[in-house]
DNA sequence: CAGTGGTCTAGACCACGAC
DNA sequence: TCGTGGTCTAGACCACTGT
């Protein structure tokens, strides 16, 4: 097998036969796979090649490599559902909470200062104001004991309250900030979007650099229109979707 | 710095100077890095070990690799805005398609005959029947030259219009079949996630295995409520998002 | 053609988890 | 302590891109 007269890498040759063998049923949900030098050894290829292999098939979510232990089939990941009524106009004070929180709820990480970077600009100019105007906040929901969600604020510093650029502070945020701050808040717009963790998010979520992520972000106003608050979440894509319910009543 | 105190890998320190270096302009959007044998001699270390930061790096969005010529810093991502009304309860026949099409449009790429793996059986699940009564379509959208969406198509064989299961088949796939099977379809739900690509995603859409994609999954059905058509759409995380409007006079 | 990134090997040592 | 996966090195050759 060390010769290939094929252009398709070893490696992903490899891959591929180990996928077939999961879809046949040969290695089980849950089961362990041979060891890399085990595998090494029956496909007479190199460790490291082994591991070229295995590591494509982890990122493509089908195999968990666990350290000290070995690499295993994953079961068909179970997501959370939040439903979304997409024809309410107000903020569900707590459906997205109520799904993704732990009893600790959202804790805030950091408040970093506002400087021109990219993504500074970028929400700036949803809130249609200056950066210098602005406060940012950085926080993390955990699911267990788990890091699922990194969410960054970006809101006017008018309209921050004492105390919640606080490392450690715990709650339900948004809703708590809005009360602190004696707003009311309402969806302007949502989007969702997909993207790889970045070097800071990997960290802070303790997964691998690129995991894919579900990026919800958008921004908030108050009942007269004024934008008030951009918010960007990033959510580990095996931990949770987002339903959108079209009929009065749903089949399921 | 090849020997390391800390337990922080090497190649990670190694992507995170380059990661500071991007940020910090050294970099900038669009300029080539130094090639992998100069990172090499800079840092001191083997080249494999840089190539192992380059990727993560790659992984993360903020590079791009092209063989043959050069590593450069990706531009901020510029993703296409495909407007959802979330009042709307009926199909918006053409607004995914008029954003995401290219004059080409969607192509049948292949008509797998429906088994009982998991994915029929989570579709069959989802329409209320039995995998046998199912026929599968798959689907592959352009913008441009490139793949950037791929979909999978479940519904009851009876609603399948003949030739449609052709490969090579062009054209707007959901309303041409809709009209040609004399229906009208409406969404019952749609739900959105993101995953990384699996092996057969990443070898139609020509990216790595793993790549962020956001995936767009739902039923439709008749007005009467009959679930006709379960949709799973995997689109290229960096090309587009799906943006929910609460507002009516939206701000920007 | 020269230079770039892509693949593969052989071998070494380390960090982690379970026993 | 043992077996697992994680990191790192040195060196070789290949495939692709642009000139």
């Amino acid at each position: 097998m060390a010769t290939h007269r094929t252009s398709t890498p070893l490696y992903r040759r490899l891959a591929r036969q180990l996928q077939e063998r999961i879809d046949a049923g040969t290695y089980t949900a849950g089961a362990r796979l041979p060891s890399e030098p085990e595998l090494s050894a029956e496909f007479d290829v190199n460790r490291l090649t082994v591991r070229q292999a295995v590591a494509e098939l982890e990122r493509a979510g089908t195999i968990e490599i666990r350290r000290g232990v070995g690499t295993f089939v994953r079961p068909p990941a179970v997501r959370v559902s939040i439903d979304v009524d997409p024809r309410s106009q107000r903020v569900d004070l707590g459906s997205v909470h109520a799904a993704l929180h732990s009893r600790d709820g959202e804790e805030v990480v950091a408040a970093p200062p506002v400087t021109g970077s990219a993504e500074d600009l970028e929400a700036a100019g949803r809130l249609g104001r200056a950066p210098g105007e602005l406060s940012r906040l950085e926080s993390v929901i955990r699911l267990g004991a788990e890091v699922r969600t990194v969410s960054s604020y970006w809101l006017p510093s008018a309209l921050l309250p004492p105390g919640f650029d606080r490392p450690g502070l715990r709650g339900n945020l948004v809703p708590e900030l809005a009360r602190a701050a004696g707003i009311e808040l309402e969806y302007d717009w949502r989007a969702f979007g997909a993207i790889g963790a970045d070097l800071a998010d990997a960290e802070l979520l303790g997964l691998p650099v690129g995991t894919p992520l579900l990026v919800r972000e958008g921004v908030s106003c108050t009942p007269d229109g004024a934008p008030a608050l951009y918010v960007r979440r990033r959510i580990v894509g095996s931990s949770a979707r987002f339903v959108l319910h079209y009929r009065e009543h749903p089949d399921r």
